[in-house]
Parts: structure tokens; C-alpha cells; sequence
DNA sequence: CATATTTTTACATTACCTTAACAACTTTTC
DNA sequence: GAAAAGTTGTTAAGGTAATGTAAAAATATG
């Protein structure tokens, strides 16, 4: 589970932020000002900050440099009022990953959060040619290959496959395939996660029946071999 | 390993940039007006050019259009602020590639980058002639043959074709297309695109029914194939 | 003004996604 | 170990959004 650490003086947007968040599986911790959030980021390793600029003590840039200096992978996303907008490119300098203006819409921030800890997160990065065996994937040019004979994948099917590829050897479970690959605003159920695996086995598995590339957990979700 | 000039003279912005980009293995260097932008650009070659518009000595669209004459291959992002969006056509049409404004998400003009830079690096020249199985296609005459019968095509579907020639086996996207083979500063809708495509397979596939030539990638766009 | 070309529109068609239903399989319970 | 409960595999049907296509409207060309 990732830990976010959010560092806000207002303690409303921090109980909202983290009602919101960890309804999303997020380890939530707080710091209402900039020298705590330093701190915090310091000693708790957080997986992501989220950094308001307008902070006491030690304002947001401060801290973003600073942590930047201490922890340059560590990624930050910056929080900022609209009228601001100019200081966005200052917190950028300094080495933020993302800003987001207030007010914002908690779809949209958790859509920034995934896109950034998937960039610097997990440091299996897809390759733009995935193989392994006789399967080849091509996710630039959308396009697959078993045995040199050319498969036919939806869009969604490569997402769902970019996806599992990310984690290879991890459980993923299907509320992590919906959130991260149908995204936080379509609701579909957990079985249409189901159809879509039994497609792209009959797709890429040698012997759909037996799959050796993706296998189920049975009662957690599945996990991508190779 | 990419070598990308930032002509820009906050010397903030560029800390920041540089400090971005270096963390994503790119090799960054600076000019810090447009004189000394674009002498580095002649001197050190670099692989791409991120170009401030408002510069001292000369300002950016002055160096913009020099730098197309001196190395017209050389890609070239424009940095603008977003008051000054109307001054993006006129950089575009200096021979910009893309642009982008401030403030901008480190993440978005990475986005950028790397798109702009994967376009160019894999040009593949289109050719005067084009041939590929019984299809032959004429770029400087204007003329066309399918199975040695001569095929009448219109100046955009020329354009059409070439661009996709341009990036074969890539995926283009409607939008491509239309900034591309329509420019800027015309917004046809993207059904345009379709009715367009419906014409060259007409002409120039087999089947146009299942055209083997221009495929279609559903949700995303076209793909030229040979 | 006549013609060719481009763009838009409207309707037909297709691909894809989702769901539901049932079968097969696991795990739990007794 | 058998039955029950829960999970997953699988397929087909229906809905929806994207695309194909032809013809009309608009625009450009000479």
C-alpha cells in the first residue's frame, strides 16, 4: 500500500484529502506545516507528498527544495490557489513532479497521484517492446505478435496488459485493474475484469484452459508471469 | 544519450529544467538570450531546442525561424506564457513543433519531449517515389498508379498519404493528422479525418472494405502498414 | 460561372465493453 | 469427505460509442 504524505495548515481540505484518499487504499499521513512536513517526509519515507505552497513556518518551496536535495526521487505533487498560478513554475524549478490548482476535483488529483507514482514508482517500467517467449508486444505501435502470427488486441486489452506488465509477478487484484486501467470515474463490475482476462488468455496463452502467463489468485486477483 | 538547449532567461526556470530533465537522463545546456541560443544551436548540435519566446538581444520567434533555415530538422519547443497563446500560431508557423505554456506540469512537457523527439528521430524520408507491391506513389509529380492503372488523387490526399508514409507502422491519431496535414490554425472536426480516409481506400487499396493498407485502431486512430 | 475539392451531415455499420447466465472449480463448514 | 457457499471461467446477447460511407452543403479554383 503507497504512503502519501500531505502537508496543508487547513484542517478541512486535510480531512477531506485523506477521507478521499485513503477510500483508495492510500496509507494517509498529515503535517499542518512546513517544517513538520519536512520532517515527516523525512522520517515516515512517504511514496508521495502532497506540498501546499501557503504554509507557516517554512513555506511550500522551501520544503520542496529542501526535500528534493535530500530525497530527489521522491515525488511531490504541488497544492496552489488559483490566483497563484505564476508561483507554479517557481515550485517547479525546484523539482516538483506535478502541480494541481485549487480548487480541484478529487478525480482529477487522484488521477495526477497514480500517473506520478506509476512514473516513478514501480521501477519496472514498461519497455516500448515487450517480449518474453514467443509473445511480442508492441505498445507504441499497438500491435502483438505469438508465434510471428499477428494477434489483435483492443485498446483495452493492451492497457489491461501494459498494466500487468508494470507488476509482473505481483497479485493484482481486479479493484486495482478497474482504478488504475478503467480509471476512478467508470464503475463497471469486478466481472467484466473477469471477461476481459479470459479474452486476452485465449488471446496470448498457449493453452488458454492452463494459463502460464496470467494466473489467478484464487479469492485476490491475479498475477502476470515473466 | 539526448542533447536539449533551453533558451531562456529566468535563470530560476532554467535551474529547475535543467534539474528536471538531468534526472531523466536527458543532457542539458543553457542559453541565456536569443543571440546565444542560437549560436549553441549551430555550435553544439543538440538534439532539441526548448525556446522561450519573450528573450533579450533577439526574442524567440526571430531565433525560431533561423534556426528552421539553418537546420530545418532540428525540432524546436516553444515556452510561452499563457496570455501570449495567440503568438503560438505565429511560432508554429515559424516552424515550431509543438509548444507549451506556462506554468506547464514537469510531466507534460516530458510528455512532449520525448513525442517530439521520437517523431523526428524516426523520420523515415519520404521518398519522391513511394512504391510498396503494385501501389506507386509520385510526391514531386503529383501522380499516382495502382496496378499500373493511373489513380487521380487530390492535393490533401497527397498530403494524407505522405504523412502517413511519414509514419509508417506508427499510430496517428485523428488530431495528428489534423495539425499536422491541416495546420494549426484550421479546425475542420475530426469526422473530416474519416471522410477522407473512406476516399483514399477507395482508391488506392484492394478491398476498401478491408483495407490492408490504412488500418483502423479503434479509440485511437489510423495506422499506414508497408 | 462551372468545376473540383473539401467539409459537414446523416444514417448505417462495426467493434468493443459490459452484463448476465450457467458451468466449473475452490474453499469452508459440518 | 460431502454439501454448501463462494469464486472464477466462459460464452453469448445487448447496449453504446466509434467508425464507414455516401450525399449534400460549402468552399476554393480557374
Amino acid at each position: 500500500m503507497k504512503k502519501i504524505l500531505i502537508v496543508e495548515d487547513e484542517k478541512d481540505m486535510v480531512t477531506g484529502l485523506k477521507f478521499n484518499l485513503e477510500a483508495r487504499d492510500y496509507a494517509v499521513i498529515a503535517a499542518y506545516d512546513g517544517e513538520e512536513g519536512y520532517q515527516k517526509a523525512l522520517r515516515e519515507q512517504p511514496d508521495l507528498v502532497i506540498l501546499d505552497l501557503m504554509l507557516p513556518k517554512r513555506n511550500g518551496y522551501e520544503v520542496c527544495k529542501s526535500l528534493k536535495q535530500e530525497i530527489p526521487e521522491l515525488p511531490i505533487i504541488i497544492l496552489t490557489a488559483k490566483s497563484q498560478e505564476a508561483e507554479i513554475v517557481t515550485g517547479l524549478e525546484l523539482g516538483a513532479d506535478d502541480y494541481i490548482t485549487k480548487p480541484f476535483s478529487v478525480l482529477e488529483l487522484l488521477a495526477r497521484i497514480s500517473a506520478v507514482l506509476r512514473r516513478t514508482q514501480s521501477g519496472t517500467r514498461v519497455p516500448e517492446v515487450y517480449r518474453s517467449g514467443d509473445l511480442e508486444i508492441n505498445f507504441r505501435k499497438y500491435s502483438a505478435k505469438k508465434k510471428d502470427k499477428s494477434l489483435t488486441l483492443s485498446p483495452r486489452e493492451y492497457e489491461i496488459l501494459k498494466y500487468f506488465i508494470e507488476r509482473r509477478g505481483e497479485i493484482v487484484s481486479r479493484e486495482d485493474l478497474l482504478n488504475q486501467v478503467w480509471g476512478y470515474d467508470s464503475f463497471p463490475n469486478t466481472r467484466t475484469v473477469d471477461a476481459h482476462i479470459a479474452k486476452l488468455r485465449q488471446k496470448i496463452e498457449d493453452k488458454p484452459e492452463e494459463p502460464e502467463l496470467i494466473i489467478t489468485i484464487h479469492g485476490t486477483g491475479y498475477k502476470f508471469l515473466e
